[in-house]
DNA sequence: TCGCCATATCGCGATCTAACGATTTATAGG
DNA sequence: CCTATAAATCGTTAGATCGCGATATGGCGA
């Protein structure tokens, strides 16, 4: 099902600690990210916002927020020309399972 | 302390599929290899038998498995001229737990 | 000591990854 | 329309990773 975790998919994203700080900043986005005008924080944070908690440029963020959303592990809401990402718990639970499992 | 793990290279150790084809199958010594005369096979799996089990070469192999030892997640046990390998069961425990705690 | 066997290490090419700046795409507002 | 802004995509470069065969190391038995 296109619904469902790639293990690989997952572990392979996470296995970079620049991505592992984006998914740890989101877990917290009131505590981490100045408040938006378009969007209740708890709804996403836009990638403006990560880029300037992070020291890299906007294209390298983009291409790792990419490859977390490709593994599912984080979710996106676009608003007009914004991009709203925020973790998807469910499969961040869903992952850190069948990790244990495979493990 | 040098007894810890070290989340960035559990990952990165895990995240290669033919690293974890080898964890799973050190799960069941007893179903996946056969029995050894030097040492039962709960003590671990000499790097021979592994190799018999996948399609790489022996160089190969034995870099997979310095990696996993390297991360603490196998341990290894010098016997005359061969090496046995198995799972470091609370190393993986701890791993699992640690990732869950920093997902 | 010599040669054999198990494993580790070396050196190499091929492929993958991460970073960057530049460019493209899409939306908003004048 | 035209311009500004947000984000994605492109092209390149440097460094990491994976695989292999060849070679080194170290223990065993004759």
């Amino acid at each position: 099902m296109s619904n469902d975790i790639e293990l690989d998919q997952c572990l392979r994203a996470v296995s970079n600690p620049v991505r592992r700080e984006i998914l740890s900043l989101l877990k917290h986005p009131n505590e981490n990210f100045v408040p938006n005008d378009h969007l209740p924080n708890e709804e996403g944070i836009c990638v403006a916002s990560i880029i300037l908690r992070m020291k890299l440029a906007q294209s390298t963020i983009s291409k790792h927020l990419a490859i977390l959303h490709g593994a599912k592990l984080l979710a996106s809401k676009s608003v007009g020309q914004w991009t709203y990402f925020k973790r998807n718990e469910q499969a961040i639970r869903q992952f850190a399972l069948l990790l244990k499992q495979e493990l």
